[in-house]
DNA sequence: GCGACTACTTGACCTCGGTCAAACAACTAT
DNA sequence: ATAGTTGTTTGACCGAGGTCAAGTAGTCGC
């Protein structure tokens, strides 16, 4: 882990973020203020299920995993976040982090006083309309997961996966994973063996891969599993 | 569907619910005013996933269940709403309802002006704070169940079940289940067969079914599962 | 080029839980 | 009581996916 200084290409990131972006500039700054830049290697650890943090946590670049722990160190992703996301706000709220969070690859991090961002939020109303949203962002998200885990096969899931990325319209494209076949696997609920046998039953309905790269013939085929 | 007066009893359930009961009275007069109380049966449909509603409803008596929809009529539950508790603010601020809602036993429902609602969260920070307050229990209420349902099998699902009613420093209790095996089976992401089969593996181990009445005689025995 | 990692795939096996069918139990209405 | 309805349990079967163990690519270093 190394502590860096934020630059405006970072900046920019934020601007265009979900939460960020709907705040006035002004604001924006007096939020960041304070708040720490730091980068870290693949499997940093940035915080522990239980842990009482009173940060919230933004990702500059990078991936980061949020898992719960079972017994015998399982683990179950419960969400994945890619660069411009913004979490662990949970905590803030709830007094103890509700799951651990790792970087899934080198991520750079930003960490905002989370104390800061609650007194904002119960003064600034634009603020609080921003986290509220936000908040109702996320628990769609897990709501998704949730429903695909309890109403899909696991090529099910993957076609899903594969069509969220497709813009609708045309009926065959392509596009490179955003992470690793492990990270996706995690995020579906999936052993990785798993992921990779559910590729190859989607092979015979159009789709290949070649690494990191999916290719999909017909759209509607992958709609119909 | 039958519509109904709000009695002093409601006000007093909802007074003391997580979302009204941090807020002033004059507050919650304010919110519930032109808000519409109805009865439903069981098996009454609230709303329907993907309906753009503009209201928020609140379990006053009786039990809603939220659910998707999969291919061929399956359902998957994502949450389960006893009375006091609020549901659907996220079809508020997302446009769409995420899921849909059915009465699980006979029930009265309070119906409340969603755009008003958002209206006071806008101007109100107090409203806001408690929405806020209230969109992070849901979320993790959401991870809880997709952590368990990936982490744990069936009997150890059922198991966690049993221990969040027991008051803990109590090694034996017993308590009755708020709503049928079948709502349960659902909650938990099961087919009632299964929840059948969890509950007389569990018996093994100490806990003794009778109709609604679960008896526990040993907690570490559960804890350990 | 070579070896050494690490990511990914494939095969064999086995367990969990879904499904269907039937038996049972509890409740209601007649 | 009798029959019908609905909730729950049990048995038999099977398919999806986890696990373990090899094997195959890639990719990195040199």
């Amino acid at each position: 882990m190394k502590t860096l200084q934020l630059t405006s290409s970072d900046r920019a990131i934020l601007a265009c973020s979900r939460f960020f972006g709907r705040l006035p500039h002004a604001t924006v700054e007096a939020i960041l203020e304070g708040a720490t830049l730091s980068s870290h290697e693949e499997h940093d650890v940035l915080f522990r299920q239980g842990d009482s943090i009173d940060d919230v946590f933004f990702v500059i670049s990078g991936l980061v995993r949020l898992y719960r722990l079972g017994k015998e160190g399982r683990e179950a992703d419960v969400a994945v976040f890619p660069k411009g996301e913004m979490f662990a706000e949970n905590a803030m709220f709830l007094g103890r982090a509700t799951a651990s969070a790792e970087a899934a690859e080198a991520s750079i991090i930003l960490r905002l006083d989370g104390r800061k961002l609650r007194q904002f939020a119960a003064v600034d109303p634009e603020v609080a309309q921003a986290l509220i949203e936000h908040l109702c962002h996320r628990g769609k998200m897990t709501e998704d997961l949730l429903a695909e885990d309890r109403l899909l096969t696991a090529p099910q899931r993957v076609a899903s996966y594969i069509l969220s990325h497709c813009p609708n319209g045309s009926t065959s494209f392509s596009f490179r994973l955003p992470f690793q076949k492990n990270v996706l696997a995690g995020k579906l609920g999936l052993a990785p063996e798993a992921l990779s046998r559910a590729f190859s039953t989607l092979r015979l309905s159009g789709v290949s891969v070649k690494g990191r790269l999916i290719e999909i013939r017909d759209r509607q085929a992958l709609e119909r599993f």
